[in-house]
RNA sequence: GGUUCCGUAGCUCAGCUGGAUAGAGCAACAGCCUUCUAAGCUGUGGGUCCCAGGUUCGAAUCCUGGCGGAAUCACCA
């Protein structure tokens, strides 16, 4: 930031002439002075203690003095043990607002994007790097189930960082890879020709993806009946899966879509566009979107005739089944199967098509997977196989890994019924904002529309917030027994916060609104509106990291703060109502400002803010 | 067994590249609406930051070794 920059200089400045020693800026800790003392920024002298050669406080006083002299912007300090407390001037909080309301923040933050992307542009330039988009592929259902509370996080997450990215200055490609082909589907299709009498999603009054799925479980009912007597005639589970009649049938199946077989194709493709069509409600309600989708019946071959081709280079072996490895030794990992004896493809060998695919598609400089954890053995696999065939996306290849998201008792099992599932989820989420709004009475002259739009807003901002809110990296807990909360650090609370600042701008109008930015002078600030204006001045770099990180979280956990600190600062102070009008003005503009990080910041998460609630 | 990730208040989670007396929310209890929206605000209680060493002026954070949990180590995707 400007300041921290500013400050950083002089401290190396001030030691190179004290000290004659060279300061890296690492070395330099600024940091947001603790509520408990006076200041806004902290610098810890620690690290100068022994250049200084004097002790930390005496230390703290020769740099405070020095930068008391040299910043204009501090205008006073405090040393607590080795800590230096400097305090900035409310012109420079003033000056900070003024250039942050000013002139619509709409057109500066778009300019401030540009301007970002074009210095993100000459760096990586610098480094010799390409400049192509990041690809962010998530989401990534199979065509045989609905979506659960599992794709929930992947689609939030994913579509989170995108945006995140974006914001950050990068250019970016949401894309969705739709694994449509496999046993999976036929299972679906069989069931779906033994025993649906040709039922459509309209005849069944049901979402495609719901119908098909429950084909799937039909499937799996009626195995398990197969499977019952061969177990009893001594077949081990394995045996009698792959023995029963169904198996045998759905392999058969997927020999015939193999071969292209004209009717089973036509069921396919059917049957795979119920599926979409239930899928794309479940996304639209969602919030999420793609650029591209990619289907593995497009990709799953492309893989097959690079790894050929690779064999024939030599770079990979055969074994004596015909089945094509490829050997890890060099990492350390086991060697790998890529083509199966019949030469039919494996999930890795799809993964190659589809990053070849991709690659040549965007030339991007990085392909972002966000895919549970569970397969972090997998994307390193694939990582180092595409390294080894000497791909150049190799390098590109970064495996945004999450948590699973846990029951009270466990992960969700679908033989036990506990998955929960997506828009029963979003249901009851939309279905208690209508019920919490209505108990509170805070929508009596609101239009139906106006309702509906509301408490979609609500329950989905809850339940995005609640799942974004956690440490992508870490497991989550999701208890259906106690609905997800309203209050505290949720969603609701934060889109609260905004609809309050909202309803006060309106009051004041957008002329006083306006008129208000030249006319605070003789202000001062107060506690409150000082530690809301420091949460506020964090907001790029918090931007910054957070995408850097691919964090979510911590863009959540920020304006939660911000709102915590407005709520805060408006229990205290009046903002209209303040006689002093340079202060009211100044209160005005702080309120217009958070109302805007808070907009911006929730958007980032994929949550919409309302101006009544 | 190997590898990776996680372990912070009763519960759910923060804690940025190591920095001050480890923070929120929920739950419990006690307060605050004639004043810009009480989905809010204030207060009380609640901690062996899994354990033990090490590095450091300084460790919840970094290193090593344990313990506990999860995932993975497929010719499933």
């Amino acid at each position: 930031m400007q300041i921290e920059q500013k400050i950083a200089h002089k401290v190396a400045e001030v030691i190179q002439e004290l000290a004659d020693q060279e300061v890296n800026r690492q070395q330099i800790v600024l940091q947001k002075t603790r509520r408990e003392f006076d200041g806004d920024l902290t610098l810890v002298v620690f690290p100068f203690v022994k250049m200084l050669r004097k002790s930390p406080e005496e230390t703290a006083k020769t740099l405070g003095n020095a930068i008391l002299e040299r910043v204009d912007e501090v205008t006073d300090f405090q040393v607590v043990k080795g800590f230096l407390n400097l305090s900035l001037s409310d012109a420079f909080w003033k000056g900070f607002l003024a250039a942050q309301v000013q002139g619509g923040e709409e057109d500066e933050r778009k300019e401030g994007r540009e301007e970002e992307k074009r210095r993100g542009d000459d760096e990586s330039r610098q480094q010799g790097k390409s400049t192509g988009p990041v690809v962010v592929e998530y989401s990534s259902p199979n065509t045989n189930k609905p979506l659960h509370l599992g794709h929930i996080r992947n689609n939030l997450l994913g579509y989170s960082v995108a945006t995140l990215l974006e914001a950050s200055g990068r250019e970016v490609v949401k894309v969705n890879l739709v694994n449509d082909r496999g046993i999976h589907i036929c299972k679906s299709m069989l069931a779906w020709m033994k025993y649906g009498n040709g039922e459509t999603p309209e005849a069944a009054g049901k979402k495609g993806d719901k119908l098909v799925g429950d084909y799937y479980v039909k499937f799996e009912s009626a195995l398990r009946e197969e499977m019952k007597p061969l177990i009893d005639a001594g077949a081990n589970a394995d045996e009698a899966r792959r023995k029963a009649p169904l198996m045998q049938e759905a392999q058969e199946l997927l020999r015939r879509w193999e071969s292209r077989d004209p009717e089973v194709m036509k069921i396919w493709r059917m049957m795979n566009e119920w599926v979409y069509a239930g899928f794309d409600e479940t996304y639209q309600r969602m919030g999420v979107d793609f650029d591209k989708i990619y289907y593995e019946s497009d990709t799953y071959l492309l893989g097959r005739d690079i790894v050929r081709k690779a064999l024939e280079e030599g770079i990979l072996h055969q074994k004596e089944d015909g089945s094509v490895w490829a050997s890890l030794d060099e990492y350390k990992l086991d060697e790998k199967l890529l083509l199966r004896a019949d030469g039919t493809s494996v999930y890795m060998t799809q993964d190659i098509g589809t990053a070849e695919l991709r690659y040549n598609d965007y030339h991007p400089e990085k392909m972002v997977y966000v895919v549970g954890n569970e397969q972090n053995h997998h994307f390193k696999v694939l990582q180092k196989v595409s390294e080894k065939l000497g791909k150049p996306y190799a390098g590109a290849i970064h495996h945004l890994s999450y948590g699973m998201v846990e029951l009270p008792d466990g992960r969700m099992k679908s033989r036990e019924g506990t998955v929960v599932d997506a828009d029963d989820l979003m249901d009851e989420m939309v279905a208690t904002a209508r019920k919490t709004t209505e108990e509170l009475g805070k929508t009596q002259d609101f239009s139906e529309t106006e309702k509906q739009h509301l408490y979609h807003i609500i329950g989905m901002g809850a339940l995005k917030y609640f799942i974004l809110k956690v440490d992508p990296k870490k497991n989550m807990l999701f208890n259906p027994e106690e609905s997800i909360d309203f209050n505290g650090n949720t969603g609701p609370f934060i889109q609260y916060t905004h609809a309050r600042i909202r309803s006060v701008l309106r009051k004041a109008g957008q002329k006083r609104l306006d008129a208000a930015l030249g006319e605070m002078e003789g202000a001062s600030i107060n506690d409150k509106e000082k530690l809301l204006l420091n949460s506020l001045y964090h907001y790029p770099a918090t931007l910054q990291e957070a995408a850097a990180e691919m964090s979510p979280a911590r863009i959540a956990n920020f304006v939660y703060d911000v709102a915590k600190a407005f709520n805060q600062f408006y229990h205290d102070h009046s903002i209209l109502n303040e006689e002093d009008h340079a202060v009211s003005n100044l209160r005005l503009c702080l309120a217009a400002h958070t109302a805007q990080v808070i907009r911006d910041g929730m958007a980032l998460l994929g949550i919409e803010v309302p101006e009544k609630m």
